[in-house]
DNA sequence: AGAAGTATGGCAAGCGATTGCCAAAAGTTG
DNA sequence: CAACTTTTGGCAATCGCTTGCCATACTTCT
């Protein structure tokens, strides 16, 4: 396949009359050798179209100007402002970026951690589906941060579904609403047991009945289901795990013929694209999601390069995007 | 950062009073070494937690069992098919799958590359930026599959947008349109120079006007300027380069105070989540996108398994889905 | 001018696997 | 039972780069 032999650090040495030693510093240490000879090394290995081979260079150093974005479904639109941060903020310090999709599984997230572990200087986790304790002890031996999940002593960027769930039912009781139904993602999505617990609680404070059903898996296709069971249950606001759930839901309704937010209220999370093109538009919790990817990685980067460094959790405010699928209650 | 040293085949063969030798090979060439030993060897390596340094073996033997995706914009919808069929079908073949995206760049895409070239055994290029030359050149060096594109001598696997198109102009010209303007993609897009050459014949051939404006960039940011173009050309029918950038375009004439598809017919391609959501529901050309992805990883791994295979171009027949955003021509 | 300090380049030993080659053991065959 | 083939395991070289250490050469300071 390859008929021109890639040249190495020893071609370029003997081509320039130095030590192989040096044709490595000139690239990866430049101040640690004469301008000059640098300049020379530089242009004999563009010459000869040297590349450096990074295989190589982490066997011996352990260092490989990589890192990795665990993601549990890269076709969700909910991860794509975290990937596009985590991304630029990447590429912005010279590091290589892979995406890995875990398909929404623990499992796969950590057969995908230990193919690549070695190839990565970190790991950033989305969504992280594994056991705390299984995440403590990767943490142990590798670098890694985390988006939207708290693990002790662990640092992560996280949105505040907490603080956002809160909103969600203020609005929904300033508009009369007396119930609410959660409808659940992921029984290991650790936002779900977050947001549960926010709007159960908030709830509870401002008098509203709250029930969570599920778990249904964060798709369009579960919106059915999820919807069925919340008209069994006959709350009046229905609130569902992310907005490809809550785009299912309102389908459903429809079809049921229910009309919304005349009969029922929909709430969703993530503010996706495809959010205010529905109808009706979708009321939903929108978060600084690409700030956080950002952070993660910059978060990640602190481990890397300054070991010192206390650990750090920064929380970014979320907001309640208002649109049409909400409305005064019923009656 | 990792307290216990990793092991290493030299601990398990001393461990298991075997070769190193013995080790690397009870793990990548079972066949090799007597089944006992096998046995003894993997269970020692068990217990000892020993996993293979994947760089190294790289090093030596320059497989790596990874590939890579190169995708233009991982947040298009439209690659997603392509993404899940490519990194179904590697997974399936036990490979590590990587993504990376290319921002919309041919020097991006060709520097993802050259980051990569040493850490993967091929490539598939989804909607590649470079040009023919450049990924000629590239290809002669390692191994790589394209998707939706053609290129003299690499295998690829392509949805046919070529009679896709003629569909549309069909279509439209079966609700007596007269005119069409094609709002065109990125300049580099193999597809925007496919689909203008099938549209402007069909149309010619059916007595149409076709008129190709652009390049827009094929977000749906770009819609308005698109749509404020196709309004000055006064055409009936609006054929944009993908989804997003129709459903830009529908927003945009819902501001100006146009009906579709009473005034203008809009047409897209791609049928991305949320074509179906936006009011009017979009008549949108749907391809087998996954089915692509998954071939162009075969066509790849036919590459690099079998070396002496002929090249193959796979196509892929593509539908019209009609919905709402076509109709009548006025008048 | 001599001592001390710094900048620059080379030597050689790794990093952790893979693999060609050889030798011993085991299995076949006439 | 001798001659031959096949299995199985070990030796040691190798992949291409990094880096600790040492030897010069060049500054700088007293």
């Amino acid at each position: 396949m390859s008929p021109a032999k890639r040249s190495t650090v020893y071609d370029v040495a003997r081509e320039a009359g130095v030590a192989a030693s040096t044709v490595s510093r000139a690239f990866s240490n430049p101040r640690r050798v004469g301008a000059a000879t640098r300049e020379h090394v530089l242009a004999v290995a563009a010459r000869l179209g040297y590349r450096p081979n990074p295989l190589a260079g982490a066997l011996q150093s352990g260092r490989t100007a990589t890192i990795a974005l665990l993601v549990p479904d890269i076709t969700n639109p909910h991860f794509f402002g975290t990937i596009r941060g985590a991304e630029r903020r990447a590429k912005a310090s010279g590091l290589t970026f892979i995406l890995s999709n875990t398909e929404e599984s623990g499992d796969n997230e950590q057969r995908q951690f230990e193919r690549l572990e070695r190839s990565v200087d970190g790991f950033v986790l989305a969504a992280g589906r594994m056991s705390d304790e299984t995440t403590k002890d990767l943490a142990r031996e590798h670098n890694l941060a985390l988006v939207n999940r708290r693990v002790d002593g662990l640092p992560a960027a996280i949105v505040d579904d907490g603080a956002g769930s809160r909103q969600i039912v203020e609005h929904l009781a300033s508009l009369g609403h007396r119930s609410l139904v959660y409808l659940s993602g992921p029984k290991e999505s650790w936002h779900a047991a977050e947001r549960w617990r926010a709007l159960s609680t908030t709830a509870a404070a401002r008098g509203l009945r709250a029930t969570r059903l599920g778990p249904f898996s964060p798709r369009m296709e579960s919106g059915a289901a999820a919807a069925d069971a919340a008209l069994v249950d006959g709350a009046s606001a229905l609130v569902a795990h992310n907005d490809l759930l809550a785009i299912g839901v309102l389908r459903r309704l429809a079809e049921r013929g229910l009309n919304v937010p005349r009969d029922r209220s929909v709430v969703g999370y993530d503010d996706i694209f495809g959010a205010d093109l529905c109808v009706p538009a979708l009321t939903t919790l929108a978060g600084p999601h690409e700030e956080a990817g950002r952070m993660a990685v910059e978060l990640l980067l602190e481990r890397v390069t300054l070991p010192g460094t206390p650990t750090r959790q920064v929380v970014l405010p979320a907001h309640l995007v208002v649109r049409d699928s909400t409305g005064p209650a019923p009656e």
